[in-house]
DNA sequence: ACTTTCTATGAAAACGTTTACATTATACAT
DNA sequence: ATGTATAATGTAAACGTTTTCATAGAAAGT
């Protein structure tokens, strides 16, 4: 669109363009009616600065990138905009990098800080796309980076997290409470450490109260809807039916009350449910589903946060922040039946 | 990160750094042999070229921005996935704008394209953020532009649609063959040109059928729930109230079902609910919502053809695409009592 | 009155690419 | 053998800023 540059407003207003770039920059330096005159100047054409010269000069991008694997996801889209706002605010653009769960494309958005295309990056994906020397030292090898939701297997980064494992015990602990013996769990996705760790709540709930874990009980999901459909299903056809399930994602459980509505279960008299995130969905269920919250605004702009920290220049405090979650008891869950 | 540049790569494969770029942009101008050198070097250092170096020299910045209002919300959180993996298809990335309503963030994104940090700029907003002289013909005075959803009032400017009246009108008279008279409605925010067209096409819907148009009937919403929430909350203390409701999105039908459950109606027997969108988690809600479906994914991926269309120096074949809805029925409309 | 400090500004280098132009070597046609 | 087209590469300018360094004048300290 629009040619003019810094030498234009510079002429224009009878100085040299280190004077502009001044008036823009730190305008302390300059003399009240010179900075006037520019900002006269600037004003008339509307100029906006290159922002590809400036960068160039000062190696700062001004970008984040966030690499979500699908921003989509109501957990995401929640966390996503918490950063967007704070990044905003403090002067970044993000870049959307919705990686749709392929290797390629992690590597691609993480590319972009390594080619000075952002100067830092949020990962809510398992992995580390970068290559690491074993010779030095890891945090000496990483650009600005923070990492949440699902957690990359490495205690050398930041992190912002929830107590997993606290929150699935707590959502055990409130079925047990209601006085569901056979409770059943509904896994997260392969291996991450989210999902394990959730799970492993979910067995010191069990074995704190006694109960022995039965193996049938443990399925493997994806948290997605669909995979919270197929869950229900399989947990139907077992021989001694759970009273109760946990399911590791809101979603998942918003399918298996589907499931469970399709085969005339009530919810909670025959089968209570219980999810985890609490999207702002789930409480317009019917019935509106008991969950464990977590704080996903929170989340992100602490992300931001603490990237922003690194961005400074600064080391953050520490390098795992962690946030509350909150068991928020709806309708989705009751007593057990008889 | 890495310090290296191009030049290093250039000594480090005793070629120019000329050569070096040309083994990158264009493979085709540089002899077998020396390509696999600076290949191999490339390869050895992870030298990735510093993308503002080059966009300061081309003029092009390899980026979208998409603007959109919030990205929490499932219709925009779809078409944003699809503009995301098709730009990413054509190498471009995209630059998240959720302006959350306020002006000056759509400003403030509006400005990253004419300060050439975005090349072009895709608009779910209903303001067009660029000021316009009267002297010139307003297409020569734009960046590639690409607008949906809320329709910007300005028949100059590139746009992927559907037809909002056409699929008022269906939905209406899906309400009308099932016998209802007695239709209300609850529109979107402001006077947005997509509400309008959904307006005119309940009305036509109505007139056509010889039903007089009652105001009462007509609520002002926002597309969120909490809007669905207090719209039908207006209509249940109607005296005559409406034995269906057609809402103009998913979510504030899902408001509005919330609503009648609490007051204990019966979905469909009692009052028919039909929404706009097919947003995911409306065939999961209890009664499954009847709606329009927009092709989300669709409108995502013309968006970003159309945009790239533009970004490639050509002048799309047509400034208004239009993509086809389709009534989707479900479970939460039926025959009107008695 | 004379140095010293401070304030406001300008000149010019630097950031890392791409590419127009120039150059050389090679193949091809006559 | 001569001239011409072609292929492969190098040289250097250009992109639009920011910022270091230098300079000039003003203010301040003696």
């Amino acid at each position: 669109m629009s040619k003019i540059g810094i030498k234009d407003i510079a002429s224009q207003s009878g100085v040299s363009s280190a004077t502009v770039s001044r008036t823009l920059r730190s305008p302390e330096l300059v003399s009240e009616d010179t900075r006037k005159r520019v900002l006269e100047a600037i004003k008339a054409t509307g100029y906006k600065p290159n922002r590809f010269g400036a960068s160039l000069r000062t190696q700062k991008s001004g970008n984040v990138v966030v690499v979500m694997p699908d921003i989509t996801n109501q957990v995401n889209a929640g966390i996503i905009r918490a950063i967007e706002s704070e990044a905003h605010k403090a002067g970044y653009c993000v870049l959307l990098g919705d990686t749709q769960n392929q290797e390629e494309r992690e590597q691609h958005y993480a590319d972009m800080v390594t080619s000075g295309q952002a100067d830092g990056i949020l990962i809510f994906t398992p992995n580390l796309p970068f290559s690491l020397k074993t010779d030095k030292p890891i945090s000496e090898q990483l650009p600005p980076l923070v990492n949440s939701c699902e957690e990359i297997a490495n205690d050398d980064i930041y992190k912002v997290v929830i107590d997993n494992k606290a929150g699935a015990r707590t959502a055990v602990q409130h079925l047990l409470d209601l006085g569901h013996t056979c409770i059943a769990a509904v896994m997260g996705p392969k291996d991450t450490p989210s999902t394990l760790d959730r799970l492993a709540g979910y067995k010191q709930a069990l074995t704190e109260a006694n109960i022995e874990i039965n193996r049938n009980l443990i399925i493997r999901g994806d948290y997605r809807t669909e995979s919270g459909i197929e869950a229900m299903e399989k947990l139907l056809r077992l021989r001694h039916r759970p009273t109760a399930v946990f399911c590791f994602s809101d979603d998942m459980a918003i399918g298996a009350m589907n499931t469970l509505r399709e085969y005339d279960y009530r919810i909670p008299q025959d089968i209570s449910v219980i999810g985890f995130d609490d999207i702002s969905y789930s409480k317009l269920m019917y019935p509106k589903l008991t969950t464990i919250r977590q704080p996903l605004e929170d989340i992100g702009r602490n992300c931001m946060r603490v990237l922003l920290e690194q961005l400074r220049g600064n080391k953050p405090a520490q390098k795992i922040t962690e946030l509350p979650f909150e068991l928020v008891v709806r309708q989705s869950t009751g007593p057990v039946p008889r």
